[in-house]
DNA sequence: GTCTATAGACGGATAGAC
DNA sequence: GTCTATCCGTCTATAGAC
């Protein structure tokens, strides 16, 4: 199945303008990310972009597709079983995606993200958020545990308010609260080696 | 303290403009968002946008401040003390949040979401991640659960790869899953209602 | 304070030569 | 298959009249 070297008789001029799509793509973002600043990148000429993809919505969906299937992953880390089901996924996600930048959920975010908000965001969580925590807290790991809190406001708040996925998108506000209120204590004030 | 009606000898367009910008940042994301649709928007001139607030850049910043201080908020909820305090910060920020949309964290979120990936990314996640795990727990609450293991999946990439707030976005892998799992195992197995 | 007019730049997309 | 040339639209931003 490996098939090692370049193919003899096909130039890959458009895998190398994909690649480039890619990368540019999670770098800068949708918007920020141009045909001609692709076409740069891919050392070719921004006419043969189009000419390969098409539109710059058609470039995009394409570059989302990626051999490795994320569902697939998933998959198989679901039928191993639910004990310690969460740990499991957390590692796998991670660990793909720490050694693997081509990820089409990954590029999706960061496509989100806008280069001049994007450093706004990471101020404003610092500050408003992090911070006051921190000295909340008055621990060692302090900075961890409101890190952790953090990361559960910003995934409640991309799932109900921006992407809107239901169910949690209509519970009311006191039902999510309860739900939702014992894993941020525990991030808070919990043990986190448990 | 109650300013009721429009003061005389004075206009207000420049707060209508203000509100218009954040309106429209908030609907179009940063990028979506232009000089001409906010003015439309404040039935005013494009010209008198940059004549109040300077460049697009400035304009957004100065929307982002807003008179509700949501670290004051965050600091009234801690200083009530520790026990609860998870579930505390959520009911409070969600009942804010729902009941105002012209909130800075928000509509720098959305200024986040553009507004071609948006709608691929709430796909994604409906298809890649949600719906393997429904199908995995098979329960009537699966929905819910799947969700909410979705918002802590999604607030970690945020966090750890988007905006890389430290410690979370240098840890390893290994150690953030042993800490972030339970939360997510709970979501996905445990009692919600305790 | 408000608007008209326009400069100046950029990016997506296409036609057509080679 | 690849590139040149260019059209066309849109945007920010400014100068200046009223």
């Amino acid at each position: 199945m490996a098939r090692t070297g370049r193919r003899p008789g096909a130039t890959d001029t458009r895998d190398e303008i994909l690649d480039a799509a890619r990368r540019t793509f999670s770098a800068s973002g949708y918007d920020g990310a141009t045909i001609r600043g692709i076409a740069a990148e891919a050392d070719v000429d921004p006419a043969l972009v189009h000419h390969y993809f098409g539109t710059k919505d058609e470039l995009f969906v394409t570059a989302l597709q990626i051999p490795v299937n994320p569902a697939a992953l998933l998959s198989g880390v679901i039928a191993e079983g639910p004990e310690g089901l969460g740990e499991r996924i957390v590692r796998t996600m991670l660990t793909v995606w720490d050694s693997n930048d081509a990820n089409p959920l990954l590029m999706l975010l960061r496509s989100l993200a806008n280069e001049q908000v994007a450093p706004m965001m990471r101020e404003f969580v610092a500050h408003a958020i992090v911070r006051p925590l921190v000295e909340a807290l008055g621990t060692p790991d302090a900075q961890v545990r409101a890190t952790l809190a953090a990361s559960q406001f910003g995934g409640l708040m991309m799932v109900r308010y921006v992407l809107k996925v239901e169910p949690l998108a209509s519970l009311p506000a006191a039902e999510v609260a309860r739900i939702v209120g014992p894993n941020v204590q525990r991030y808070l004030t919990g043990d986190l080696s448990s």
